[in-house]
Parts: C-alpha cells; sequence; structure tokens
DNA sequence: GCCGTTTTCGGCCCGACTGTTTTCAGTCG
C-alpha cells in the first residue's frame, strides 16, 4: 500500500463520529445506520478501502455506496471530509461523550445542548455540580445522582476509561454463574450468551440465558449466589448485577419452549439480530426474544437455536461468526460453515517458557504437564540475551538447556517430544538477538517484539518484515505486542506482514494470554485472507497455565480458523518455516 | 445512505426497562 493514503481505521474513524454528529442532530435513523455500518465494513476490511475508492471498487464491498465511495476519494485526495467538517460545525463534537455516558443517548445530549449550552462533558459537570441540570424538561433528581456519579469515575479529560473486561477473566467468572444456576431446581438450560459467546476479546457485561418457568426463583437464586455485590436493575424478564470482580452480569430467564429464542436474540451481536429481523421482515414475519411471529399472526417458538434459524430458512451460524460480516447470506446458502479450530486439534505446543528464564516450572514439569494433555510435543522457548529483565538465556545456557532437554527426552520415553525453541527477540534495530550458528541448532524459533513498541508503524512493521525474511525464523510471536488494559497495538501494518508471511511460509502467532490475545481475531482474518498461516500458543509460565490455549483458540475460531489453517494441529515438523507458501490467499 | 425472490423508490428490528411522566419518550441491548 502506498504511503499517505489514509488508513481504513482512519475512514472508518471518520464515518463513525459522522454518524455520531448526524444522530445528535436528529437525522434520519437509517442514514445513521448507514454510517455505522460502513465504518464497520471498512475497518474489517483486508485491502486498503482508499485504494479501492480511488479505483472505484469500494462499492463492491456490501454497505459501501456511491456516497460513502466518494466520501473515501475526497479523504484520500483532500485529506479532507467536507461533510464531516460542516457537522462539526453545527454540533459541538464533546457532545458525542456526553451522549455516550449511561442514560444519555443523542436526544438528551441535545437537550443538554440548547437548554445549558453544553458542549462537552467538562460544561456538564459544572452544570450538575451547580444544580442547573432541574432546568433541562425530562431530568430529574435520579439522573443527576446517575450523572455526579460517572462524571466523577472520569479523567480531567473527560474520557471514561472503557470498562471492559477480557474474555480470560469473564469466562471463567460466567462458566461459574452458570454452573451455580443449573444446581438450582427447576432450571433446565443455563447458557454463556451474548459476546462473550461470540468470543469478543473483551466484554463489557455477562450475558446469561436460563430456560425455567419461575423466573423469580431464578433471580433469587443469582443473588444469593456468591459472586454477586449488588443487584442493579432488573424487572420481571431480566435482572442486572454487579459482582465482586467488578464485573456486571445480565440474566434472562424463557420457559424451556422459546428457550432457543432467548439464546438467539441474547447472543446477537445487535448487527446480526437487525440483518435477520430485517430478512424475517421482507417476508413479513417479526423475529424476537419472545419467538416468530408468521404474517397470520401465528407465533413460533422454539426450544433451541437450530430451530429458530431453520423457521426463517437458515443455518445455524457458529457464535462466534454472527457480526454481520456476511455470515446469514452464507447460512441462506449451501456453502458449508468452515470446521472451526477446536482445542483438541491441537497436537502440541511450541511456546511455553520455563525456569531457565522467566518461567516457574521445570522442563520435566512442563513436559509431564503437556503430555497429560495429550499433546505430542511441547517445544521450550525461553528468552533470548536480550531481555535481560525476563531472565535470556546466553548462547552458553542455551547449549546447556538443549542438554537438560535431551535428558528429559530420554526421560520421558517416548510419551512426549520435548524441542529445542526459542522465543528470541528482534532487537531495536530490527536485528536479531541470536546469530545464524546458535539459530540452526533450534528446532521451531519464534521471534517476538519485546521493545521499542512505541516506534511509528513503519519502522515497527519494517522490523517485522526483516524478521519474516529470515530462513531461521518460524515463527512470529505476539506480532503486535498489544497488553488490554496497558497498551495498545504497535502500529504494525499486519495486512504487510501477512503477506510477507504468507510468502514465506512463516507463521503468525495468536498469544493466548489473557492480557495479550494478539493476534486479535480481526487481525487474525486479515492474516487468513493473505494466505498466511497461524499458530495457537499458551505461552505457558507454568503449567496450570496450558490451559490458556482455549482463549487463543476462541480467538482463533472468531477468526474464521479452521484446524488446517493452524500449524500446531500437525506434527512439529509442519511449524518449520518452508521458506515457500503453505497455502495460497483464499 | 443502502438496497432489491415485493421494490431503481420506499422501505429499512424489536422489546424491556427507567425515570419522569400522568400516558410515554428515551435509552439500552
Amino acid at each position: 500500500m502506498p504511503d499517505g493514503l489514509p488508513s481504513n481505521g482512519r475512514i472508518a474513524a471518520a464515518f463513525d463520529l459522522l454518524g455520531d454528529l448526524l444522530e445528535l442532530e436528529g437525522a434520519v435513523r437509517h442514514r445513521v445506520l448507514a454510517y455505522r455500518r460502513g465504518a464497520a465494513r471498512v475497518r474489517a476490511a483486508g485491502e486498503s478501502v482508499a485504494r479501492m475508492a480511488l479505483e472505484g471498487r469500494a462499492t463492491s464491498l456490501p454497505d459501501i455506496g456511491p456516497t460513502l465511495q466518494a466520501k473515501v476519494v475526497e479523504l484520500a485526495e483532500t485529506g479532507t471530509m467536507a461533510a464531516l467538517d460542516k457537522a462539526r460545525a453545527r454540533v459541538p463534537e464533546g457532545l458525542v461523550a456526553v451522549a455516550r455516558l449511561e442514560g444519555i443517548g443523542p436526544k438528551r445530549a441535545m437537550a443538554l445542548h440548547t437548554h445549558l449550552g453544553v458542549r462537552g462533558t467538562a460544561d456538564l459537570r459544572a452544570a450538575v455540580d451547580t444544580g442547573r441540570l432541574a432546568d433541562v424538561p425530562g431530568m430529574g433528581r435520579r439522573t443527576a445522582e446517575a450523572l455526579a456519579a460517572q462524571l466523577a469515575g472520569l479523567g480531567p479529560d473527560g474520557v471514561s476509561a472503557d470498562q471492559r473486561v477480557s474474555l480470560g477473566v469473564a469466562l471463567p467468572l460466567a462458566e461459574s454463574l452458570v454452573r451455580d444456576l443449573r444446581e438450582e431446581p427447576g432450571v433446565l438450560r443455563a447458557e454463556v450468551a451474548g459476546s462473550l459467546r461470540r468470543g469478543r476479546e473483551t466484554v463489557h457485561d455477562v450475558d446469561v440465558v436460563v430456560a425455567a418457568e419461575d423466573p423469580a426463583a431464578v433471580f433469587a437464586a443469582l443473588e444469593r449466589s456468591l459472586l454477586v455485590e449488588r443487584v442493579l436493575s432488573g424487572g420481571e424478564a431480566r435482572r442486572a448485577v454487579m459482582t465482586h470482580r467488578g464485573v456486571r452480569v445480565e440474566v434472562a430467564v424463557a420457559p424451556p419452549a422459546r428457550f432457543g429464542n432467548l439464546l438467539q436474540h441474547a447472543t446477537g451481536s445487535a448487527a446480526h439480530n437487525v440483518r435477520l429481523r430485517e430478512m424475517a421482515v421482507r417476508r413479513g414475519w417479526s423475529v424476537s426474544e419472545h419467538g416468530i411471529t408468521r404474517e397470520d399472526g401465528a407465533l413460533d417458538v422454539h426450544a433451541d437455536e437450530d430451530g429458530v434459524y431453520a423457521a426463517l430458512g437458515l443455518r445455524t451460524p457458529p457464535p462466534e461468526l454472527r457480526e454481520d460480516r456476511g455470515e446469514l447470506a452464507q447460512a441462506a446458502g449451501d456453502v458449508p460453515w468452515p470446521d472451526l479450530l477446536r482445542v483438541e486439534d491441537l497436537r502440541g505446543e511450541v511456546h511455553v517458557h520455563t525456569t531457565w528464564s522467566d518461567g516457574t516450572a521445570s522442563v520435566a514439569r512442563m513436559a509431564e504437564a503437556a503430555a497429560a494433555r495429550g499433546y505430542a510435543y511441547l517445544g521450550i522457548a525461553d528468552h533470548s540475551q536480550n531481555l535481560a529483565m525476563a531472565g535470556g538465556l546466553s548462547a552458553d545456557r542455551v547449549r546447556r538447556q538443549w542438554e537438560e532437554i535431551e535428558a528429559v527426552n530420554a526421560a520421558m520415553e517416548g510419551r512426549i517430544r520435548v524441542l529445542r525453541c526459542t522465543e528470541m527477540d528482534i532487537l531495536a534495530d530490527g536485528r536479531l538477538d541470536w546469530d545464524d550458528d546458535l539459530l540452526a541448532g533450534f528446532d521451531v524459533v519464534t521471534a517476538s517484539l519485546h521493545s521499542a513498541l512505541g516506534r511509528p508503524g513503519p519502522e515497527v512493521t519494517a522490523r517485522l518484515l526483516e524478521a519474516v525474511a529470515s530462513p531461521h525464523v518460524d515463527i512470529i510471536g505476539h506480532p503486535t505486542g498489544r497488553m488490554l488494559e496497558r497498551r495498545g497495538h504497535a502500529a504494525v501494518d499486519i495486512a504487510r506482514v501477512a503477506e510477507a508471511a504468507a510468502a514465506t511460509g512463516t507463521l503468525l502467532e495468536i498469544n493466548s494470554q489473557p492480557r495479550r490475545l494478539d493476534l486479535d481475531s480481526d487481525m487474525a482474518r486479515i492474516a487468513l485472507e493473505a494466505g498466511a498461516c497461524l499458530v495457537v500458543s499458551s505461552d505457558a509460565h507454568n503449567p496450570d497455565a496450558l490451559e490458556l490455549v482455549r482463549f487463543g483458540v476462541i480467538v482463533a475460531r472468531r477468526a474464521g480458523a479452521r484446524a488446517a489453517d493452524v500449524a500446531n494441529t500437525g506434527p512439529w515438523e509442519a511449524l518449520v518455516c518452508p521458506g515457500a507458501p503453505r497455502r495460497a490467499a483464499p
């Protein structure tokens, strides 16, 4: 991609902002939706949408029509979007943040603006403090209290830390709660739903659905749970609670006969459900959590999700794919769903640590734990000399570790093959931390960025491309270096790295550590579209942490990865970089 | 603004819940 063109992220942000501003102005709802859909489509695109638009091809993307394409062209050629600039002149941009506050939406944000002259969260705070909120129609005491509490939690810039929690925290919590609810008499089924069931890497709350005739009994059980701190809200059919861990949980109950309708509804995503209901409306039907209403008014209810989709003439999409990215069109046709990766498909791993660097268990204990999981191989990949902070090995210690690995292999008597691996630093200047002689002695080499992650995009990308080009490097570890809740992705041009990796057969890692989940599912999808293959690693630093691969598998599934796309579903030799493409881009 | 097994124009998802209302608009998922 030539430099200077606006990135997909930049274009998507412009469309999102334009949609937000138009919504504040009270524009027709569907016009707003059109910009939001366009933004999501651009963000998920695997190639440069600016380039596509300049060549007149962007309208081949769903949800991108002539108007949006023209705006992309304008942004690419002039660096600005006139419609956006005009909207900004009409509506203060700070109102977007106001409208995002809980309980406030576009209408109320605009009312705050017209009645009190509020232009952002700072103005709103002043209005709350001086009690002027009561001057706005529809704003009472409760609203003022809720706003005061929220604004107190905002930073000086008025931007709230996004209260999202990692899949690695939320899923075990949700599963624990679901297990408890299943113990309850009268509960026939209880399942995790929502974004967690779709495998999002972070979620803002946990959704649970329950099949039972008596919702009140279920809610009583929920409120007795030791996990629950307090009740937030609730009516007849649903209840929201806050857990001690600070995660919001919403539980909905339906009679068993229409549990499938509720599970489908609660799993979403919102965009998937909107698209599904649009399809139903075209037949004169209506879909809700209560059932499918046919044109004659008959209500169709289903105990399981397959029944709901089948009634609409669709095959049930895997939950991880329900993001309105074309899955409903596929559900209506004959093209089978991809056979998405499962934890059982993994035959081994090549990125775990031991006490040789910053792990807490010996080579032997890690090997035993891996054998107990049924792995055929385990690659010991301790840190290289540059990462002194994490006990990176010297070349001397590497050779001594190899002797220990051989001893463990002998002791394991063929129950598992322990491999000589390394997680080698890619240095700040792009060089590799080991020389070619030593590199030739490893079975599988993972190269990772651990420093200078904040450098400009072209620089970080160039370092990764250099590592991909090395004949000794088999895998790029946690390619973007992100840490959830600490730092974002390095400014890696993942499409370029994936293209290069596809050409050389270098693998890209999905690191399963809950704080990393890197590649994320969007980037992993881009990697697969470029023809690259993946490897899923636990990056375990102790035996129990081998379990963490389940999270990496979920990320891979969201990316649409099949077992064939993930190299460690095969023998360990399949992880060695062939220096040539493993498969063509789809 | 996008889109088509009703349509190139006229449609475009659905219900629960809250707070502030005395009958419902706005927000949320």
